[in-house]
DNA sequence: CAGAAAATCATACCAAAGGGCGACTGCGAA
DNA sequence: TTCGCAGTCGCCCTTTGGTATGATTTTCTG
């Protein structure tokens, strides 16, 4: 069950410790600007000073406030930077050509292991069957290839994407 | 000869523009607040009304200019293009790998026709030499690259950049 | 030019590859 | 259940591939 803290997200809270803050300094203010008032001001300058120092006193108060609470949404600025990427040697084509060709995906694996160098007997140990299931699979692989030898095989097989 | 705009960087010009647009603003509205004040306020109200209004005036003017005038920060995100860069289809690597491994021309003009999947009988008839010749140029092939059988060497080949 | 390297060819032998045929099993679609 | 396909395996035979050895010729290269 996850931990209940508080309902509201965080933007919010901090919207609402900001408010109180900004009310609170301004009652203060107020009250100090109501001694003042009757202290100095009312007596010795005119009502223009008195607003000019309120004026000055929010207007700074609301920079702060602008600066402060309204969390500035930070532009985001996309800067594109070409990277060179090595062109896939990953090769990923594979069903389609192959059952295009009518090919099992037994052959196709007979045929990786073909181009890869191996002999019959070595595929045969590699995919635990006998050495003349290899060569039944290369057959058919190499009928359906139109190919009368394995290189030639493997030839036409990179050439149709079948292979890297 | 690059154009004359202005000396000053952008972000200079614009917070002069904000600040004269203040001042202003600011001229307007203790002209405002004069006239009211001889009209209404001071008869009918105290100076609190007048101070708070002002207050208020001011103290959003000021968030307005907290916003505006403090451009808000940017944050660069570098986003990295992926530019794929074909393969080099056209493969000219040939001199400096063949002899490094101590292989001959013709040695590697058989390799390739192996490669594309000629028997030892078509290569040949395809160079004008005998069966027996283009055996013996596969076998020292085999030795140098230390392959045991064609498809072996023809993946060996490919993967030393012998061959596309 | 002499020697080395490369290219050529032959003969013999063995291993690997490939084709043809038949047979059996497991599995999924009709 | 029947049918067909994919996968498996064996046997026999032919072709191709690969090694070994030796020899001759061409082509560079010092």
């Amino acid at each position: 069950m996850p931990s209940h803290r508080s309902l509201l997200p965080p933007s919010l809270t901090a919207m609402k410790r900001h408010i109180l803050l900004y009310g609170l300094l301004a009652g203060g203010l107020i009250a100090l600007l109501k001694v003042v008032e009757y202290r100095y001001l009312v007596v010795t300058h005119s009502v223009e000073i008195y607003g000019g120092l309120v004026a000055a006193l929010f207007a700074g108060l609301g920079i702060w406030l602008g600066v402060t609470l309204t969390g500035r949404p930070e532009r985001i600025v996309v800067k594109e930077v070409p990277v060179v990427v090595q062109a896939p040697a990953t090769f990923v084509a594979d069903p389609a050509r192959r059952e295009a060709l009518g090919i099992t995906k037994r052959e196709l694996e007979i045929l990786k292991l073909m181009a890869a160098g191996m002999s019959n007997k070595e595929i045969a140990d590699q995919i635990f069957v006998s050495e003349n299931t290899v060569k039944t699979h290369a057959s058919r692989l190499f009928e359906k290839l139109g190919a009368r030898r394995r290189t030639q095989a493997i030839h036409t097989a990179k050439g149709s994407g079948l292979i890297p």
